[in-house]
RNA sequence: GAGCUUGUAGCUCAGUUGGUUAGAGCGCUGGUUUGUGGCACCAGAGGCCGUGGGUUCAAAUCCCAUCAGGCUCCCCA
């Protein structure tokens, strides 16, 4: 049907509402056991610093080169936020949150922006979750931050994943990784992907995350991270899977786990589902440790990750989990006659006063019609008012389940219903 | 950026080898005792068959172009 004059972008949704509640009731989660964990909302703003965006989330990977939306205006340069941890890291320097001494456990809920060919799963405006908590080097933080990201996906009722954790160590093992690695590859670069050729000198460990068939052979035999480890990041990695058995979180080391954006050191996760289709990451995240510095802070150790909403929403569909409650309304005023009509709207802030959910006709329709109207709203009650009911102060009070019907006054209902 | 694929009512889709006023289900509006919903029945509204061009006596149907979606690769949430 291209014969709406105006429509949204490509690969940018309405939230009609059929939709908005379970996106409300997704948020309700969140934000509760975020209550529980005692992490504190953050809200930034949709737009950013372009520079910010390429300092920290590295000058040379996709996000920044082909899918930032971009513009300028005046002397300033705007940029749709393509993700959060660059930005609440931002917020952190620039608002010396350091000052409010600990470590800072945030967690934000909003729409994201990336410039990319939508698919399922994936679009140009989409929506995440998450958290960063900085100020804090111990796996403890590590392991906090994956537990709440699994407790949402319990509590909602999502139990097929799969859990990917790798360390991608500090600037020095990885220093030291990177020249093995190159090493190994060295004498088969003609054989490598062109895609993986580019990456050889400037960052050789996104080539284990190539899925070219070509890479293949040489990615299965390749050296791995963790037998490069320095002593440090070793004990850091080792710790925290330690933690994450004693908490009963199950997960797989996957030496192949190089994520996308430039700023993570150590602990690196990634929760995939085998309900989503090709794009099966739900949430992925780890830890930071040099991006405050990167971004003019002092520095300071930081983990976190972000989840995909509609990604939860599929998974949500797949498996038939319903997030929010049938629509409904506790009372329908029906109304027949103008005197009626009267009394039924100032009858209406009664109950809402009460505390009550409370509607009534708009169209001036026919009895049937309001009737019919109620039950679509999924009325618990309607009340039915004409001249008879007015003259003698008593109203027909249906119960629209039941299918039965008593004559009460106004104060009569409403003391039956508090 | 590349490949595949789809465009017919608000939604999901039928439309036979091109042939009279383009269909169904759901939804919507009204009605079936003028004051009672869900079920059933009846009726109605609603389509430049994505757009432009071509072939033909005749095009939703064939051809070309164009636009817009969807899926996949890449990458990520």
């Amino acid at each position: 049907m291209a014969k709406a004059k105006y429509t949204t972008h490509l690969g940018m949704f309405d939230i009609l509402p059929d939709e908005s509640p379970k996106w409300r009731a997704l948020e309700n989660i969140i934000h509760e056991e975020a209550a529980k964990f005692n992490f504190e909302e953050i809200r930034t703003p949709i737009m950013e610093q372009t520079e910010l965006i390429k300092r920290g989330v590295g000058q040379l990977t996709d996000i920044v080169t082909k899918e930032i939306f971009a513009f300028k205006k005046g002397d300033s340069n705007y940029v749709l936020r393509p993700e959060l941890t660059a930005p609440v890291v931002r917020s952190f320097v620039e608002h010396h949150l350091d000052q409010r001494g600990g470590s800072q456990k945030l967690y934000y809920i909003g729409p994201m922006f990336r410039a990319e060919r939508p698919q399922k799963g994936r679009q140009r405006q989409f929506h995440q979750f998450g958290v960063e908590i900085i100020g804090s080097d111990d796996p403890v933080a590590d392991v906090e931050c994956i537990a709440f990201m699994m407790q949402i996906y319990k509590r909602i009722g999502i139990k097929n994943f799969n859990l990917k954790l790798n360390s991608v160590g500090d600037p020095e093992s990885r220093d030291a990784y990177k020249s093995v690695l190159r090493d190994y590859l060295k004498p088969h670069f003609d054989s490598l992907s062109e895609l993986s050729q580019k990456r050889f000198d400037k960052n050789p460990m996104r080539i284990l995350d190539s899925k070219e068939p070509e890479d293949q052979e040489f990615i299965k035999n390749a050296p791995v991270i963790s037998d490069h480890l320095n002593e440090e990041s070793a004990r850091h990695f080792e710790k925290v899977c330690d933690y994450l058995r004693k908490l009963g979180i199950e997960y797989t080391i996957d030496p192949l786990l190089v994520r996308g954006m430039d700023y993570y050191t150590r602990t690196a996760f990634e929760l995939t589902s085998p309900d989503l289709g090709s794009q099966d990451a739900l949430a992925g995240g780890g830890r930071y440790d040099l991006l405050v510095q990167e971004i003019g802070g002092k520095p300071t150790p930081a983990v976190g990750f972000a989840a995909g909403m509609e990604r939860l929403m599929i998974a949500c569909e797949e498996l038939n989990i319903e997030l929010a409650l049938p629509k409904k309304v506790d009372i329908y005023i029906v109304s027949l006659g103008d005197n009626a009509r009267s009394w039924a709207l100032t009858a209406l802030p009664k109950f809402r006063e009460a505390g009550i959910s409370a509607t009534m006709d708009y169209l001036g329709r026919s009895m049937r019609a309001q009737m019919k109207d109620a039950n679509r709203e999924n009325a618990v009650y309607s009340i039915i008012v004409g001249d008879n009911e007015l003259e003698e102060g008593k109203f027909t009070f249906r119960n629209m389940h039941e299918s039965e019907e008593e004559s009460l006054s106004l104060d009569e209902i409403l003391t039956k219903l508090s």
